[in-house]
DNA sequence: AATGAATGAGATTTCATTCAT
DNA sequence: TATGAATGAAATCTCATTCAT
């Protein structure tokens, strides 16, 4: 027997999914806990999404692009020094995951042991790093020593690590503090 | 009708354990498979482990003290030069990852979407870096201006997930341009 | 929101049916499906059939009511001799199932292992047959130690059988070939 | 927990699951029924067989081949006379059916609306009585103008309708009546 | 100690059916 | 009348775990 028709089922799957899968990680969750934190009928949720995985690509796919507007509007705002574009950069990013906790954990924590990599995710994020990079090292600002794909997913890991540590207690560190870390070991500005 | 005792049942059962895993992550793996790979009994497998986990963190443990025991064998030959340690360091790292990249791989991969951190296993590495950024401090080497907690956790997510990337493919870059790239970026050889 | 009155609907709808059951078989095909291949709404489909069973039923009844036809206009045609008769209305049958592979093969095709006879659908079509022998044991044409039920069950199921064979493909066997082994066969033209 | 060894868990398996067949049809019965009813665990189950067609087939396979050696048994015996043959086999088939006749039901009966054939259950039979008719032609013993293959599906279709019509109620007739109307059907003694 | 058949809780997934629009 | 999102009972299947041998 079939409910009204609900305001945005599909939103409020995802945020039930968000919100379990940020507290009790992708295997302790199944498809049923997260129809019912949404107060809907199992049959909704398949009727929305393929699988808990394919939810969960979906809440991925929305941070990272939240995550790339937010990068790409300090950018613009930036001076194009390439202090000041790395620590614009890193700020946004910070800022995006002081808002978005659940949502940058669920998209870069940890996922499958023996899994190799941080996935498609990670790639994803560490192109546009790797560019930059190209760009700086074709003006002459850096040298060419310097991998451009290889330092990119190495400032990326560093990124991702830091943040999900410091998400676990913002109390840990200040923001200032992160900025300056991150962007003294970023390989813009350092040299071999 | 019981065996005779079986030579090194738990040796076999752990590298079956780290070959799946590896191959399939934690997840698709099951007790089942690990001790029929290993050509014992399921009985036989629940009678040297609790259960799938307890096999993983004893992987995982051997692991991270093969990694612990490289790196100090690699500092006590080096000179107490940071640039020289770091690199030492780094590098007696690599080599295991590259010998070992299975066991690298299951210790150091993704696990949970959602679980906040690199979880135990990386914040036990994380320890002895840190205290190398005290003594360097302590020693008027680097300034105090770094908060080495948070400086250590960096390094390591970066250590860690250059080398995930590069053993999804090893020919990705050269062991010495990995080298250069996270002794550039190590927070003992940067500044502010 | 309702659309305007949908021409035929329920023509469409038996169509689509009978499509999806003829290729996929009764349990691999579900309501929506029909309906949407009907290119209708799942509603509608509720609104002209109690449900999928009874849209079969209809389908079934259709086609009886099509062989019944088709045989009794052959009949009409022929000659009273009962080898002419048998000929006549093989051939009816075997001219139909021909024409309407997908509905003879929906209404006479298998249904449930377990289940014990052809159904309610093969009963109905035999019941004719029958009356035809007990005729023709009146008219002293053929000998009273045949039990008519029986004979005309047997021969209903001998023709079934043959035609579903047959449908699979046609080229399996000449439709004279096909008349000339039923009719051999037929109780009427046996003797003990 | 674990139940102390079950004796023979397969043949449990198999009898219930004919049981239910017969009594319900494929469709109408889980792999949960058959489990309860044979007093054994699901896991059970699905450690006995990969599912519910799996048990299906082989019922289907056992019963098949307890028919095929009734047949042979029976042409052993008997003169090799076609009529005798013919009566022969023909009855063995019947006493097959009788005293099994639920294997008999959940062998032959209908499963699928749509599908068009009987099915390999039904293919594998009629090899036999093609050969056969092969042999009596070869013989010079039945005219050439009779195809086969053709024939013996036609006859097989006949015996298996019939069987099935009589197991629903052995009172509908004789045994004896049975093997005459077989036999008088049957393609080898009968003439274009 | 070693074995592996048996177990059943629980996860996934399907689909007939309803009813507010 | 037509619609299709929502529903949840029910079926399928997995796998960690036990324990009699």
């Amino acid at each position: 027997m079939p409910r009204p028709r609900i305001e945005d089922a599909e939103d409020r799957l995802l945020s039930a999914g968000l919100n379990l899968f940020a507290r009790l990680g992708t295997e302790r969750v199944n498809s049923n806990a997260i129809a019912r934190r949404a107060r809907l009928g199992i049959g909704t949720f398949y009727s929305h999404f393929a699988d808990k995985h394919a939810l969960l690509r979906e809440i991925q796919m929305r941070t990272l692009a939240g995550i790339r507007g937010a990068r790409l509007d300090a950018l613009a705002t930036a001076s194009d020094e390439p202090l000041e574009q790395v620590r614009a950069s890193a700020e946004a990013v910070l800022r995006f995951a002081r808002s978005h906790p659940e949502a940058y954990r669920v998209t870069f924590g940890r996922e499958r042991a023996g899994a190799s990599t941080h996935g498609p995710v990670v790639s994803e994020s560490s192109r546009p790093i790797e560019k930059a990079l190209r760009r700086l090292q074709a003006a002459g600002r850096i040298d060419t020593s310097l991998d451009p794909e290889l330092a990119a997913r190495a400032y990326l890991s560093m990124e991702v690590g830091t943040l999900l540590w410091w998400l676990e207690d913002p109390g840990r560190a200040e923001m200032s503090a992160l900025v300056d870390t991150l962007a003294r070991m970023h390989p813009a500005l350092t040299r071999a």
